[in-house]
DNA sequence: GTCTATAGATTGATAGAC
DNA sequence: GTCTATCAATCTATAGAC
C-alpha cells in the first residue's frame, strides 16, 4: 500500500479509518500521518476532508452499483422472458450478493464495505446523503421488482420490511460486536459465504413473513 | 421541559442531541444553550460529559431492562411449567416490545431510544461499550432462551441470527431514511403499532429460516 | 448553584518557500 | 507536488467571583 502514489494512499487510508473510527473523529493529522504523506497534500489533492469522503465513496461504490444493477435487472429479465414473476430471493440475492463477493476481494475491500456499512446510521446528513444519494436508483429498482414478486404485500408494509432489510445488511457490513465477546464458548464462527448465505435467507424470510 | 430542574433539563437535551446528532458532534456549548443552562453547569453537576451520557443511558435503560427480563423470564417459566419448549416469537416479543413500548411513552422517550439504537453502531468505542455493557446479561438471557425454542439451530447460526436481528432493532429505532423521501408516492406509513407488529415478524420469519 | 473568563489542546485549512 | 509554519475556529474543562 505504502508503495502507491500519494492520492491513492490517502484514499486507502482514509477509508480504513472513515469506516473503523467514523468521518468526524478522524483527522487529517491521524490520516496523513499513518498514510506517509504531508498534512497539506490532502487540500492539495482533494480540495476539502468532505470531498475526500466523497472521492472515497464514489471511487468503489460506483461500479459496484452498475454490478448490483445488472444483476437485478437480469432477474427481472429473465422472469419476463419465462413469463413469471420475479422470485424475492433472486432479488435479494442480486442486491446483496455483489457488496459481499466485494468485501472478500480484499483487506482494503471489506474496510470499505464496512464504511458504506456504517454510512447508513451516520448521524451527520453530510456523510449520509453521499451515500443515499447514490444508492437511490438501484433501492427504487429493488422495490418495483419485489412488488411484482410479492403483489400481495401492500407498498408500506414491504417498504418497510425493506427499511429492515437495509438494517441488517449496514449492521452486518459494518459491526464491530464481537459474538464470542457476548455469548462466551461458542462455536468457531462463519465464513465470509456462510455468512452471505445467512443474510441472504435471514432477509429473505423477513421479507416473505406472513 | 424547561420547568424542571438544571439537572433534569441537561439530561433531557443531551438525550435530544445525542441521538439525533451524535455524541461526538453535540457540543457541550449547543447543549447548554438549548437548556438553557449554563455551560459550567454540565462539569458541575455530572463532572465530564462521557459521564453526563453515563448518566443519560443509565436513567432508562437500567428500568427498561429490568423489564425486559422479567417478559422473557416470565417466557421461559411459562413454556417450564407447560412442559414445553418455548416458543421463538414469544421470546423476541418480551425482548423487543418493551422497548417499542417505552419509544411510544412520550417525546423525551422516543429521543432515548433512537439513541439506544444508534449506540450498537456507533463507531468510538467509549459510547459502544455503556450500552453493550448493560445489554449484555439480557441478551445471555435470550440467547439461551432461544437455543431451547430452536434446538437443531447450530449456536453460532443462532447467534449470527440474533446479530441480524440487534442491526435490525437498532436501524428501526433510529433510522433518519425517510421511506417516501426514497419511493415517493407511497401510501401513508405505518402507526407505531404495526411498526412493532412488523418489526417482530421480520425477526421471527428470519431466526426461523430453514 | 450559577456565572464569567480563560486555559490548554485540537481541529481544518492555507500561505508561501522550495 | 511537497514541505513548514501558522491562522482562526472550535472544543472540553476549570478557576474563581458572586
Amino acid at each position: 500500500m505504502s508503495h502507491a502514489d500519494t492520492k491513492t494512499r490517502i484514499m486507502d487510508t482514509a477509508t480504513q479509518l472513515f469506516a473503523r473510527d467514523g468521518f468526524h473523529l478522524t483527522s487529517l493529522r491521524t490520516l496523513t500521518e499513518q498514510a506517509n504523506v504531508n498534512l497539506a497534500a490532502v487540500n492539495y489533492h482533494f480540495g476539502t476532508k468532505e470531498e475526500l469522503l466523497q472521492a472515497v465513496i464514489s471511487r468503489h461504490l460506483l461500479p459496484l452499483n452498475n454490478i448490483r444493477q445488472q444483476k437485478i435487472e437480469a432477474v427481472l429479465a429473465q422472469a419476463e422472458a419465462d413469463n413469471k414473476p420475479p422470485v424475492a430471493k433472486d432479488l435479494l440475492h442480486a442486491f446483496i450478493k455483489p457488496t459481499l463477493d466485494f468485501r472478500n476481494s480484499g483487506p482494503g475491500a471489506k474496510d470499505f464495505i464496512a464504511l458504506i456499512g456504517r454510512s447508513l446510521s451516520e448521524p451527520d446528513e453530510t456523510v449520509r446523503i453521499y451515500f443515499i444519494q447514490q444508492i437511490l436508483p438501484i433501492f427504487k429498482l429493488l422495490f418495483t421488482g419485489l412488488q411484482k414478486a410479492l403483489p400481495e404485500l401492500p407498498a408500506n408494509i414491504l417498504m418497510t420490511r425493506l427499511q429492515f432489510t437495509l438494517g441488517t445488511m449496514g449492521h452486518a457490513m459494518s459491526s464491530n460486536l464481537r459474538p464470542d465477546q457476548m455469548v462466551p464458548g461458542l462455536p468457531e464462527m462463519l465464513s465470509a459465504d456462510e455468512l452471505a448465505k445467512e443474510l441472504i435467507n435471514f432477509v429473505t424470510s423477513g421479507l416473505e413473513a406472513p
